[in-house]
DNA sequence: ACCATATATTCTAAAATGAGAATGTTACCC
DNA sequence: GGGTAACATTCTCATTTTAGAATATATGGT
């Protein structure tokens, strides 16, 4: 294996892991209307403001989020249309899936 | 926010954590090839059998892979392609943007 | 039944992650 | 410059994840 795939390998892990937690995709649907500020998001998801600057932190240092200051207030919005698109198929496809399961259950 | 969209968030962040690791991004990409046995895996990956089992295992309870005993081996394959297909546009975008990145850096 | 091979599970210690409290920083207003 | 609102960082502690060693569980061959 090339040096080269060595490193997607990660660079792909490491942006799986920037999305592997509910607080962090429920961040970037919610994003998908538009730019938030901290405060904002802060309301819309109910999380305690320290915890959501970290998890916004961690998603800027992958590049999935990005900020803007403007005044006193920082706005952030999704940095990589494409890496949200990736994002989408897989909810939809996961969507599907529990869709499934829930008919297959009610057939039982 | 609706109950059936927090277990979205939570199963989307599931799949994600599971893929977040790049021995197991490896293992996914190893079986696009077709079905292995955990003992070529062993030997095309050159990991340790018992680390990688562990991580076969964490794939089969996010049912990415399956398995299916054959004798005195067990092959494992790709258990969804839709899921692998999502898997694969973040591969094929991020591999992008290591480019495009890797041409700036040549320019400067 | 015994042995060897293939795979899985359990255990352990180190490292990473998560939430929340406390504290820092920045920008605006007076 | 002092105060305040908005946001970020640091610290602590509990939990999870990881690799590897040791051990357990098939399965097929003899």
């Amino acid at each position: 294996m090339s040096s080269i795939d060595k490193r997607i390998y990660q660079l792909q892990a490491d942006v799986c892991k920037a999305l592997a937690n509910p607080l962090r995709i429920e961040i970037i649907n919610t994003l998908k209307e538009g730019a938030k500020t901290v405060t904002e998001l802060v309301d819309i998801i109910k999380v305690n403001q320290a915890n959501l600057s970290q998890h916004l932190a961690i998603l800027r240092s992958k590049k999935i989020v990005e900020a803007r200051r403007e005044g006193n207030s920082v706005y952030y919005s999704l940095a990589n249309p494409k890496i949200i698109e990736a994002c989408n198929l897989l909810r939809r496809i996961l969507r599907e899936q529990l869709e499934a399961e829930r008919k297959l259950i009610s057939i039982k």
